[in-house]
DNA sequence: TCGACAAATGTTAGCGCTATCATTTAATTT
DNA sequence: AAATTAAATGATAGCGCTAACATTTGTCGA
């Protein structure tokens, strides 16, 4: 079954043919005990650098892979972190989670991702069993809110926490995001700095973008926009759902104005259909996208969209955990990274 | 330092607080011993089901969670297999593991992301050693070429293997991918039966990219194309680099013909610069892409490109590695899900 | 009613490692 | 040279669980 396994019946390689290189295998090798070893990997400076030397030698000549199921069991430190996110696929979040691994694999940690899709409440538990299971060392979250039962066991796991993509005064521990409510409202402030009179929205049927929108909504009411026209998506969104969402706005009769997407995909979407209608971008329909992918500049006409610094996020979140990890003191458990308007050639 | 830990210096909670639930003390709590509960959990056929709901009782109360850090250490087994991918933002390698990870879990597994990039060999040394360190019961590995300190270490771990998106004969263990070579000759065979005098290529400096361009040239002047121009961008490849290929090839001389390129986003790229520049698709530029992402088909206009079955690598690569943990027979250790040419409008 | 067998549960040992102390060896002081 | 301290190494126990075998309990036919 294994790989590479020698079926030979009168096989002549040694009988370690199957069992693993094991601390003692290394250690009986070297000539010193299974503790110096250990030591010799996990903290080179309290090992004399002759013995050192010679354990190297012997972990190279064996090809030893310490058994870090052993290791956390016996430290009750795993050295894994996990990162729950709505999608794997979805650029928005693998970017943040980019960042976030490579600021934790600096620092010995190894990120166990989790993908909790939209899914029913009873799938986000049975994930957090799973992970938990893994008896991590801290765990990112995307997202603030979570059902009472996820809540007890997140907190029930007395592991450092950070919350992601959305910001709220009581973490379940700590939180690095920006708030949404807030952005709605300068996209608002925006398109009436802008003097546009009819607006139209293509969002995604996810909690946070819904904030968002229901605060520009609400803001732009206040300044005497109203009528505004909305096209929901069910997520993870694509440019074909972009281009529906238009083709459903101008159905609804929706002809010009501004286009408010909740994503720079659909907003690529909402484009790419202008363009087969022949409508022109800006000058009869503008377009705000969100996220500032590495594709809004590049754009043809560049996008304006809401900046988010998915890198800040990740590599914020990973120091919270670290500092969190190694007893520091977390000055400021909620980090705000803001957001930004980026004006382009869209609107 | 934990999560919602309760610092009073007088607290009135058990003296239980700050230790996790075990096993014992689930046992205890039903009044069976451990290994009854380990059953109930792992075995719950071989448990009476009125100490099977006893012990679900006890688990709820208590929140237990269990620790597959130990149970992976006595049992062998981590129900954890891992994954290694160029890159965990990358929409391609993103959707085969989403598949991949999807048929695992329903047979009780959590994936394990590695992010090799694309680095120095030494660097890929360490990370299979990270990951073999977490004694993964079978491992996804993007491509087949490895180094020999790689090879070595993959079978040494003796797990299940497999190697995916490429082709070989002699898989480390089991193979699930297409031929690139093939791929590049089809591209080679359907632009000479389209009639193209003049060929452009776009592709990422990425080893399995250039396979398929290779092919597609010989292919290409064995049938008396010549002079084709070539831009090389380095991964990964996002619109912006694709845009500045064509302006490369443009600035070498290409004004017509069809432009080749390595993936459906540096297609978009191409497509977006030749609109910026009025130059029309198909009529002007054609243009092939490689992929079929789900943008390909929405864009406009559509995008004529080379499907691959991403969910299918996916599906099979997580067959083939169960077929082996549970020790079934696997009759074709080599599966090649072939790929095909997906022509819309832009050639 | 009693074996014969299956079903259910239990006892023991150990997976491979590290924390905690204990001990030895080397370096330094007086 | 003895005493003091620091550096290096070791012995022991146990992390929380499950495999393997052992035992008990229940079921059923003769």
């Amino acid at each position: 079954m294994s790989a590479g396994s020698n079926n030979n019946t009168e096989t002549t390689t040694s009988r370690i043919d199957d069992a693993s290189v094991t601390l003692e295998d290394v250690a009986r090798l070297t000539g010193v005990s299974t503790i110096t070893v250990s030591r010799a990997i996990n903290y080179p400076e309290k090992v004399a650098a002759k013995t050192l030397e010679k354990v190297s030698r012997a972990i190279k000549q064996t090809g030893y892979v310490p058994n870090l199921l052993a290791g956390g069991l016996a430290s009750r430190r795993s050295r894994l972190i996990a990162a729950i996110v709505p999608a794997i696929n979805n650029q928005v979040y693998a970017e943040t989670v980019q960042y976030f691994s490579n600021s934790l694999k600096a620092a010995g940690y190894q990120v166990l991702l989790g993908e909790s899709g939209y899914p029913r409440q009873d799938e986000h538990t049975q994930l957090i069993s799973a992970i938990l299971g893994r008896r991590p060392d801290g765990l990112l979250l995307t997202g603030v809110n979570h059902s009472a039962d996820c809540r007890r066991m997140l907190l029930g796991a007395k592991i450092p926490l950070v919350e992601t993509w959305d910001l709220t005064p009581t973490p379940l521990d700590t939180v690095v995001g920006f708030s949404h409510e807030k952005t709605g409202k300068a996209v608002a402030d925006y398109i009436i700095s802008k003097g546009f009179q009819r607006v139209g929205i293509v969002t995604a049927d996810d909690r946070r973008a819904l904030v968002r929108q229901k605060a520009l909504l609400n803001r732009l009411e206040a300044h005497g926009i109203t009528g505004t026209l909305t096209s929901t998506v069910a997520p993870p969104t694509n440019l074909g759902l972009g281009r529906s969402g238009l083709k459903q706005l101008i159905g609804q009769g929706f002809h010009e104005g501004i286009v408010v997407c909740s994503s720079d995909t659909l907003a690529n979407g909402v484009m790419t259909e202008a363009r087969a209608r022949g409508i022109s971008i800006p000058e009869q329909i503008a377009v705000i996208g969100f996220g500032d992918q590495s594709f809004a500049a590049d754009l043809y006409p560049a996008l304006t969209t809401v900046r988010i610094d998915r890198p800040a996020i990740g590599k914020r979140a990973a120091e919270l955990l670290l500092a969190r990890i190694d007893g520091r003191a977390v000055e400021e458990p909620v980090i705000d990274v803001g957001f930004e308007i980026i004006e382009r050639a869209t609107s």
